[in-house]
DNA sequence: TTGATAGGCAAGTATCGACTTGCCTAATAT
DNA sequence: ATATTAGGCAAGTCGATACTTGCCTATCAA
């Protein structure tokens, strides 16, 4: 569970491809493929995208659905906020403006 | 930076200083080494855990001061505030008590 | 000073995980 | 029917990393 959350969240792949559903949600494998080689240059083979986006979707970042062919992935951001429930974030740290 | 916070939290046994770093922060070495043991049953080296802090601490998720021959480990969460302003969360998700 | 306590450094092992190559299935197009 | 497009499965390689063992330094107590 939160083993596979942190897992997906490990490699910098998987965390641009999180950056690109979030970008635009519902991308086929080949759009994420094709992106992740134009807009981050990221040579790596469609398996290699492909295994990344099977990670992101057994720690439930990313959903999937099927039509004909077709295979799209959508964003769920949800299991992230595990994180900030199990280690409590104060509300805005640092050195604050004082309010005026 | 991201790297190596999400680094940090990929392996569960980091996870579990954090945690016990949650309940009492300012442990030493020693006092984590021996909590892991007992309360977790983690037969890890003393050399094992002090690897372990030493990632977290290169994550800023903990910070040490020391005090003669003994060292204090803090806990710092604010760094897990990126996580969550790079992918955000909704505010409530799923099956809600409609706002009565 | 001697011994005990708290921690650091470095090299070695061994497992895990990212990535590739090669082949296979299913749906659309000509 | 054949070719093309979208994706899946499996084995193999290679580098990263978690963990250990062995030795070394520094602080405090006797």
């Amino acid at each position: 569970m939160a083993d596979d959350l942190f897992k997906a969240l490990a490699d910098p792949t998987r965390r641009t491809i999180l950056d690109e559903l979030t970008e635009k949600s519902g991308q086929t494998l080949f759009e994420i493929c094709s992106r992740l080689s134009t807009k981050h240059q990221l040579g790596i083979s469609r398996q290699g995208v492909s295994q990344h986006l099977a990670v992101l979707e057994t720690a439930g970042l990313v959903e999937t659905r099927r039509e004909g062919r077709c295979k799209f992935h959508d964003l769920n951001t949800a299991p992230l906020r595990q994180i900030t429930e199990r280690w409590p974030v104060p509300d805005t740290s640092g050195p604050e403006e004082s309010t005026p």
